[in-house]
DNA sequence: TCCGGTTTGGAATGGTCGGTCCAGACAAGA
DNA sequence: TCTTGTCTGGACCGACCATTCCAAACCGGA
């Protein structure tokens, strides 16, 4: 069985994902994929299929690094915590000049989710999830006194993910951490 | 001086806003455009430019649109319908086989406003023009009594316009009425 | 009826798209 | 050292991209 595989196929699918993330699926030709990725084309479509697939894997691979990112805020910090800092991670990104990319799954919500029932289940799998850890957070900060009482808890996860996707939207189009601070706060707000 | 336009420059202009809206600029076509516009190539070019321009002009027409619609709700409701009227125009809109087309806007705010500062100047004037909005309905109502007189003017229009955006965001991925009519209830619960 | 200037449909342009292909480079086992 | 089968680089493919161009169609005024 001579000669393995020539290059990392993980940290090539993430330089695919940057590329997508920062310009779009129909904005990213397959040139800039090649010249990105450091893959050959024959490697590139041999090893991840055609660039739909290529995206899917990116788009994957991405919801997968969400999960962690989650899972690490939900074991080391306080619900209430726990829930401001996915709103943080994402306004902390906000670069001081110029625009940051936002959200991966958000972008490709608006780009693709409306025209590719494959897509929008993942989309939608991962708005989901999120909205399920909202939910758990309120939930676990109520149980511990962290949280009022009296917040109603899927309403509320609801409310702060369309809160959430809001901030997503306002980064790539006004990324100004003033403004998205604000709506963070107003967001907490529903806890009290 | 014979012959004057052989079609109506504003209907064609709706015809390319159509389409540019459910599919987005990088997925639109020349040829798209000239077969739903019922244009031909040499006097599309002649009239409105290249591709971008047409986008552009498509763009402040469907600003325009908005801005008018809004003049409307709030010439012909009260302060509170008139904000809710806002969430509801976008979510009666759901179809209910299939995705919806969400805001042009807020769609482009995704693609372009990112990589393009004219179009980033278009889109972030028109939400701020929407959270203006939602600041001026706030204070008639606390003026009237429509709305709790503790509620902070600038916050709560920023949470407002964010929660918006996460409706529009939702519209295009998760297009199911009954989740958005409860994040518009959990929206205006703000104003109480 | 014919003329003038505009608009029209569509051919043509050069470039780039996503995707395929293959001759040769290559490393492990013989 | 030679065989073997995989992987590499880049040429190549037809289709489609945005854009330009022009001859023919057209209609109001003379």
């Amino acid at each position: 069985m001579p000669w393995e595989k020539q290059f990392d196929k993980q940290a090539a699918l993430d330089k695919a994902l940057q590329a997508f993330w920062a310009r779009g699926y129909e904005a990213t030709s397959m040139q800039d994929l090649v010249d990105c990725m450091g893959v050959n084309r024959g490697s590139l479509y041999a090893t991840y299929g055609d660039k739909r697939a290529l995206f899917l894997s990116a788009l994957r691979s991405y919801d997968q690094a969400r999960r962690r990112m989650l899972a690490g805020f939900e074991a080391r910090h306080s619900p209430r915590d726990a829930i401001r800092r996915v709103f943080q991670a994402f306004i902390e990104q906000v670069p001081e000049k110029g625009g940051s990319r936002g959200c991966f799954m958000t972008n490709t919500a608006l780009e693709l989710a409306a025209h590719d029932p494959e897509i929008r289940k993942i989309v939608a799998g991962a708005q989901e999830d999120v909205e399920a850890y909202f939910a758990r957070m309120i939930r676990k900060g109520k149980a511990s006194g962290d949280i009022a009482a009296d917040v109603k808890v899927a309403e509320t996860a609801r409310g702060l993910l369309a809160s959430l996707l809001g901030v997503l939207v306002l980064v790539r189009s006004r990324p100004d951490k003033s403004l998205l601070q604000a709506i963070m706060t107003d967001a907490m707000r529903r806890l009290h």
